[in-house]
DNA sequence: TAGTGGTCTAGACCACTCG
DNA sequence: GAGTGGTCTAGACCACTAG
């Protein structure tokens, strides 16, 4: 079988959307010049104005342009485009960054869930839990600790070759189960260093973390993975806030 | 003159989405239950699907439902529903949490650019920047430090009496010039206190804090604000973290 | 196969900004 | 007043999910 993707034809929005994105990128349009506007586009391009539009939103979404009622449409500076985040892994992540990720696996192990756990990932205390303690590198220094806890349906397992193999374990999981991560909410907090950790992370203890919680839901909105990120004062979590195109 | 606002009409898309959001606060709807069909809600409120569509996207936005190609529509859990994140200054987002913000003014003052700030918000070096650097309170608890900078247009001048009658900050600079926050980068990181600081917030030199850097954008897209916020590990930083509907 | 959300169209009118 | 984005409609067909 080849390694050939069916690779899905793509509505047309989408095409339209990512036509200016490569404008953007190179360099044909500058951060806050205008866009042509909507009808322009739609003539142009030959599709309706409301195709337009929802190219439009598509990339507003993701932090590439923005629109002023009566004004026009314009090219969102490049910090914020830079800083536009979506769900992604640490290695995903860090390749964006233009860093190399790695991972020192320092246990695998299935564990019964606490009761805190069980709450958090909507299971009954005991439920067997898919641990995974990792420290993350990037280019080769270590960042940081993460503690992951994945509530997996029976009799499916992982082991550390499938991990290492993997480019990352929510692919890993997309494959095994119909894992699909949808969405996740993080709290972020400081904290000084414990023994364990600062010795893992090789700093001295009482040293301040960067503590990252994250729940991460599945497409149909169930909690499955648990995960405390624990990072040195060297890593730097960039978010975008976006104001809501109206009231909160 | 009156304090009756006009109270503009709200489009119907937005008086549908929040006559949902309100179904959905109230309890009549939990967490994954479904809702009524973009075709059924279309005929019982009277409007067509695009705008029911309109007020769905409304709501997924803001992390209050979730959809499903082919299966339907649904409340998204209530986690989701907390941790959406909009801007918003330290007053509202306290509030908004249940806690009681107050500030104590450490300095208002007229400062020239220096170099990296006139960078970060495209000024020359030596213009005067505003700057804000209070103390933080929740429920009459310091929780951190915020050292503000704005870049003002010129005869604009802020006063202490005006910050502390003032419910924001934002809100003063909207009725005095026409600053409008639109979007804002972060950029968190854990860091220890530095002597200063830690006698400000009342802890030991060293103990760990979180460090979040804050751009604010004007609806113009110009850089407005350069914010240092610098937090106790008893403040916590809550976020949604959404995939985007479609790839990246 | 029936029902759901996803895409697309063509046209209309409104609200806003700016010269 | 001319041009822009914002809202709304009515209808069509496609893609997906589930019983």
């Amino acid at each position: 079988m080849p390694a050939e993707l069916p690779t899905k034809p793509q509505p047309r929005y989408k095409v339209l959307a990512e036509e200016v994105r490569r404008t953007i990128e190179q360099g044909m349009l500058r951060d806050n010049d205008p866009l042509p506007s909507e009808r322009d586009l739609s003539e142009r391009y030959e599709v309706s104005r409301d195709t337009v539009r929802k190219a439009v939103r598509y990339l507003e979404e993701r932090g590439v342009l923005y629109s002023d009622h009566g004004r026009g449409t314009f090219v969102a500076p490049t910090m914020v485009r830079v800083m536009s985040r979506y769900i992604g892994g640490f290695t995903e992540d860090t390749r964006r960054r233009g860093g190399k990720p790695d991972q020192r696996i320092l246990a695998l192990e299935s564990v019964p869930a606490s009761m805190s756990l069980a709450g958090l990932l909507h299971v009954e205390p005991g439920f067997p839990l898919l641990r995974l303690r990792r420290l993350r590198l990037v280019d080769d220094a270590i960042v940081g600790l993460h503690d992951a806890y994945y509530s997996l349906p029976k009799g499916i397992d992982v082991t550390a070759q499938e991990v290492l193999r993997s480019d990352s374990v929510y692919e890993l999981l997309r494959d095994k189960c119909d894992f699909e991560p949808a969405e996740a909410v993080e709290n972020l907090c400081a904290k000084a260093a414990e023994p364990e950790e600062a010795q893992l992370l090789g700093i001295g203890p009482g040293s301040p973390l960067l503590i990252c919680e994250r729940i991460t839901f599945s497409d149909r909105r169930e909690p499955i993975e648990y995960c405390v990120m624990t990072y040195l004062p060297s890593y730097r979590y960039n978010t975008r806030v976006a104001r809501h195109r109206d009231g909160p």
